[in-house]
RNA sequence: GCUCCCUUAGCUCAAUUGGCAGAGCAACUGACUCUUAAUCAGUAGGUUGUUGGUUCGAUUCCAACAGGGAGCACCA
């Protein structure tokens, strides 16, 4: 059978679910004749699943046969019981996290029979839904591990106790289906937490099994590709990515009471400014116009800046032709905020306060764990100069230039013609960021190397820069912004110069020349990984343990 | 783009110098009304990532390709 026919059976299965053929929607009543529904359904569904020819399992192996088969079977009893195995709205069920804070309202009374202590609960009826994660059958008695967004408790079925349409609906479990259960909250013998089930709503059938119970997934490749495997039986995988939702939520929370307004800047850029990236390109089809996917959110901010926006952040996706690795992804999320009449320092407090409120908002302690290491963040940060930490790790003057050569040498970097602060920048990155395990503010930097950046005003040498860094990772970089739109038209030749005439015109920004040719005020920008900072505040060790659906090529045939 | 490592049942993992490819979980059948990695008995499940090569014989050795991982390069 080809993949069109099956997908055609498919469709027809749909339908039937969906409207049995031969009856029209005003002779149907899908809740108060569900017999009728049921029998239309059964009849169908028995002539299709009865075949020996079983078409959406047929190229598959015969494993995967086995379980899927014994699934639909389950799915088939439950449609000719009435009930939609892929149920419907479910209403007033409450969060698992909120049932087991019940326990307290859970009485007991022990009495003695023959000598025998029995112990009688009586709990709260909850009801809850969930998906179902562990099975013990025993018999005429089955308990079940439900999860919810919230957390996990255990269900008791018993055949006596929920009656026998229940029960027959039970028979239809299996591992991975999402219930809806009515009961009360007790105790078991051993004093488990337990919704003795009185009343159970059947809401998902699952066609695939779950991965294996104990250890889950653990191939990177599979935990990637099937996220929601992942989230849904990973260990702790879920509540990694709700906090890198609260952390994130909590970083707007901060800027938002400093007085910042969130903007939302193009991503498709005529140019690709902000950063030296290469950028992935794209073509805008009614204006025969080549476009670039954003590299960095800098200049349409600072743009704002000119319009008056005083305080301005975007929060978003930044893409990077680049290589991957575990703390690259090609497409990222980045925050950039610009604050006028503010400087590096001023920047230096917000990034502080962003760090320390995202920490509030998952429970976080300052100390935390990171690998086999601790970050901690307990406020202020350190705070050192870019030249004190070379003389400190490399162990050369920094202001000698044939300390810097003689080092560079012996680092065996090409010093043929480079600018000496080049040179010791190449040093800082082999010598010094490894070991800066933080976190600290490396500031000062040299102005050569940062053409964006105003300068001290007594020390033109000196750029107001600042980067973090923690555990010898980049995670925020920030300057006192340079606003002279003069300089900064000269600073953008310097750096296309080399380039080809064509390549030059195409990449000079011209309208952000302008844009500070009206009027930015001066001030403080700041940007920020927001990955890398999920990875540190959750110790995550690979970028892609944060990215719910990290880039990957096509899966292997 | 480069170097090294990995790929065996749906999932997690074994397989001796190159000699019949195995287990646990999941599935199926049966027993079991307080289990919690439930237990017990039985059944079924495989083109060892793909394609070639060496060999009497390849999961095992070699090559290419695909996917993944680590590192490098790229990344003010």
């Amino acid at each position: 059978m080809t993949a069109d026919q099956r997908q055609e059976v498919a469709g027809e299965i749909n339908d039937l679910l969906r409207l049995p053929e031969g009856l029209k929607p005003d002779e149907v009543c899908l809740f108060g004749e569900s017999e009728k529904f049921a029998d239309v359904l059964a009849e169908n569904l028995t002539k299709l699943l009865s075949a020996n020819d079983r078409p959406w399992i047929e190229d598959e192996s015969a494993a995967v046969h086995a379980i899927e088969a014994a699934r639909r079977q389950k799915m088939e009893k439950l449609i000719s019981m009435g009930i939609d195995p892929w149920g419907q709205r479910f209403d007033n069920q409450q969060a698992i996290g909120d049932v087991r804070a019940l326990e307290s309202e859970i009485t007991s009374e022990t009495t003695t029979a023959n000598g025998k202590e029995q112990t009688v609960y009586h709990g709260p009826k909850v009801r809850v839904a969930g998906r179902i994660v562990l099975s013990r059958p025993t018999g005429k008695l089955i308990f079940i591990n439900l999860v919810d967004r919230t957390g996990t408790i255990q269900l008791f079925l018993g055949q006596a106790q929920v009656g026998e349409r229940n029960w027959e609906v039970a028979q239809c479990l299996d591992l991975g289906d999402i219930i809806g259960v009515d009961g009360e909250l007790k105790k078991t013998k051993t004093g488990e937490l337990t919704i003795f089930v009185e009343e159970l709503h059947f809401l998902t059938k699952t066609l695939e099994a779950p991965p294996e119970k104990h250890k889950g997934l653990t191939d990177p490749e599979l935990r990637q590709r099937m996220r929601y495997l992942d989230l849904a039986y990973g260990e702790g995988v879920l509540e990694r990515f709700v906090n890198r939702t609260k952390i994130v939520r909590s970083i707007r929370d901060t800027l938002c009471e400093e007085g910042y307004f969130e903007i939302e800047g193009p991503t498709l850029h005529t140019i690709a400014g902000g950063a030296a990236a290469r950028p992935f390109e794209t073509f805008h089809n009614a204006l025969g116009m080549p476009l670039v996917m954003r590299i960095a959110l800098e200049l349409h901010l600072k743009r704002l800046l000119v319009g008056g926006m005083e305080r301005v952040f975007e929060l978003g996706r930044v893409y990077r032709n680049e290589g991957i690795s575990p703390r690259h992804n090609p497409e990222f999320t980045m925050l950039e905020c610009y604050q006028a009449f503010g400087n590096y320092e001023t920047m230096m407090d917000l990034t502080e306060k962003v760090i320390i409120n995202a920490l509030d908002a998952i429970g976080s302690p300052y100390k935390v764990p990171f690998g086999e290491k601790e970050i901690d963040f307990t406020p202020p940060f350190q705070r050192r100069a870019y030249r004190d930490l070379l003389a400190e790790h490399a162990g050369i003057d920094p202001a000698s230039e044939t300390e810097v050569i003689a080092c560079a040498k012996k680092l065996k970097l090409e010093t043929e013609g480079k600018h000496p602060d080049v040179l010791r920048n190449e040093i800082f990155e082999e010598m010094v960021e490894d070991k800066l395990v933080g976190p600290i503010f490396v500031i000062d930097y040299p102005a050569s190397i940062c053409p964006l950046t105003k300068r001290k005003t007594d020390q033109p040498e000196i750029a107001e820069r600042f980067e973090l860094f923690i555990q010898g990772m980049e995670l925020a970089n920030a300057y006192t912004e340079l606003n002279d739109p003069d300089l900064q038209e000269q600073l953008f030749r310097t750096q296309l110069e080399g380039m080809s005439e064509e390549d030059s015109m195409a990449r000079m920004d011209t309208d952000f020349v302008r844009a500070l040719r009206n009027g930015m005020p001066p001030a403080g920008g700041l940007g920020i990984g927001i990955d890398r900072l999920v990875m540190l505040l959750t110790n995550s060790a690979t970028i892609r343990e944060i990215i719910l659906f990290p880039l990957l090529r096509h899966e292997a045939t």
